[in-house]
RNA sequence: GGAGAGAUGGCCGAGCGGUCUAAGGCGCACGCCUGGAGAGCGUGUUACGCUAACCCCGUACGUGGGUUCAAAUCCCACUCUCUCCGCCA
């Protein structure tokens, strides 16, 4: 949530970063008036509850020093101004609501070191890391690796859940649950995350609060009649977790991850990534999430990075880093930085994690605050990123581990997570 | 699903029509004391809106509505938490 103050100090600057994100600036002149318009009323309503307030006061004054006093004048008076603030208040909340409405759709506004750009095109790599193999043989994509071994299901995942599923079978299956017990022990062991095993299904106020909603509601799984959604990442949890809250900045930073199953509609992406398991409607991710002060919060995303690039390190498995243009950026994001893992199946570098500084945009929806060292209160910066997404790791895994004939060789740092098998199957 | 209890400040907890932002305690901050720390003593300490800032003023005792000149306090609905029973991995 974008600060109404600041909104009204700097119209400028936010217009700007609107036009950045290609999103339309003319809401803040229609939040502007709504605004003033409600400042207006508000002021008007505030000064007849003073008068009320005084009236009130006068009545019980009046019968502490004598109950037969007549007050009959000042009661009526009273009730005038009362029905006065009745209605005056219905039409703050009105106006409240309709200025609400409008903020809690624009975006977090970019940082200075975000790159401008209107999309994809240009973002910005910032480095890589390992080269990718060459191949001295022709390599599968990892729809025809799985199924060939017998341990990647398409069909049957359609035949019970529809298009966009997959079934792991096997050897793949163990796999799969290596690389989360492995990204799980990184991050808590080495990096000193908190692991944390949290609800799939959320109330519609903690999709608000890290800012699913009300823009992309179409993108989420909703259960009927009770309104709980399905997380379409662990983050909804861990950063809305402290709600409500006032956090002691001698526990900041807090750092957590979390591995979840994600749940997402894929709305519009009708004829992207149709094959394999690269974009499915559900789908395993470990995240990563921090909550820390507005001085450390990009270098705190530094680190994060670092952390989420730290397992394809050990991996082994070629990657780089693009920080996201201002075209490009996520809805709560101030700064991105995608890691996107190499994959032979198209010949380019895909998204595996996506990591970003959200600075006080969630802990606005959220109310997440902190006090300082003058002991003001503050919000809190957080910051989220997939540390990694699992499934994509098993893909990038299957398809630059393969083997002419078909097998896999399991990543060293897996093996132990395999119970010692090297190679599949 | 059935029965009951509850929701008050950073935390615990009192208040049950006006003098209540709200006793008391804990915590926190500052001061005194001390070689230092602790204990003890003293002072201060809700947030938000308005404001350049302060003062004033307004709002807020789970949420929404109602009664009243006036609601933390009375009434209604809802949400959530806890206890017991039922069902259940």
């Amino acid at each position: 949530m974008i600060d109404i103050k600041r909104i009204r100090k700097e119209p400028d600057v936010i217009k700007e970063a609107l036009a950045l994100r290609n999103d339309n600036p003319e809401l803040i002149d229609q939040i502007l008036a709504l605004d003033a318009k409600r400042r207006e009323w508000v002021s008007q309503t505030d000064m007849l509850k003073a008068e009320r307030n005084a009236l009130s006061q006068q009545v019980a004054k009046q019968k502490a020093e004598n109950r037969a006093a007549d007050v009959s004048e000042w009661v009526e008076k009273s009730k005038i101004i009362g029905e006065q603030i009745k209605s005056n208040d219905e039409q703050v909340t009105l106006l409240e609501s309709q200025q609400q409405a409008i903020v809690s759709l624009l975006p977090n506004i970019p940082s200075e070191k975000t790159p401008r750009g209107a999309d994809e095109s240009q973002n910005v790599e910032i480095r890589r890391w390992g080269e990718p193999r060459v191949f001295n043989f022709e390599p599968l994509p990892h729809w025809d690796l799985g199924p060939n071994l017998n341990m990647m299901d398409f069909e049957r995942a359609s035949k019970l859940s529809g298009s966009r599923f997959v079934v792991l079978k096997n050897k793949i299956a163990a796999l799969n649950r290596a690389l989360i017990s492995f990204m799980l022990d990184v991050h808590t062991v080495e990096h000193g995350y908190t692991e944390m095993n949290v609800p799939h299904l959320v109330k519609r106020e903690s999709m608000f609060a890290t800012g699913q909603l009300p823009k992309f509601e179409e993108e989420a799984y909703r259960t009927d009649p009770d309104d709980y959604f399905l997380i379409p990442t662990a983050e909804i949890f861990l950063a809305g977790m402290h709600r409500d809250e006032i956090l002691s900045e001698k526990d900041l930073p807090l750092k957590y991850v979390a591995y979840s199953s994600c749940y997402r509609r894929e709305a519009g992406s009708y004829g992207k990534d149709v094959r394999g398991m690269i974009r499915v409607h559900q789908f395993e991710k470990v995240e990563l999430v921090k909550y820390c002060t507005p001085e450390t919060s990009f270098d705190e995303l530094e680190r994060l990075t670092a952390d989420a690039e730290r397992i394809l390190q050990l991996l082994e498995l070629p990657y780089r880093v693009v920080s996201l243009c201002t075209g490009d950026l996520g809805f709560g994001a101030a700064l991105t930085y995608d890691l996107e893992v190499w994959l032979p199946s198209y010949q380019k570098y895909r998204e595996i994690s996506s990591c970003s500084n959200d600075t006080d945009f969630q802990a606005r929806r959220a109310n997440v605050r902190y006090r300082n060292a003058e002991n003001k209160m503050a919000y809190v910066h957080t910051l989220n990123g997939s540390g990694l997404a699992v499934g994509r790791t098993l893909v990038a895994v299957l398809e630059n581990y393969q083997n002419p004939d078909g097998s896999i060789t399991v990543p060293k740092r897996l093996v132990p997570y395999m119970r010692g098998t090297e190679i599949i199957p």
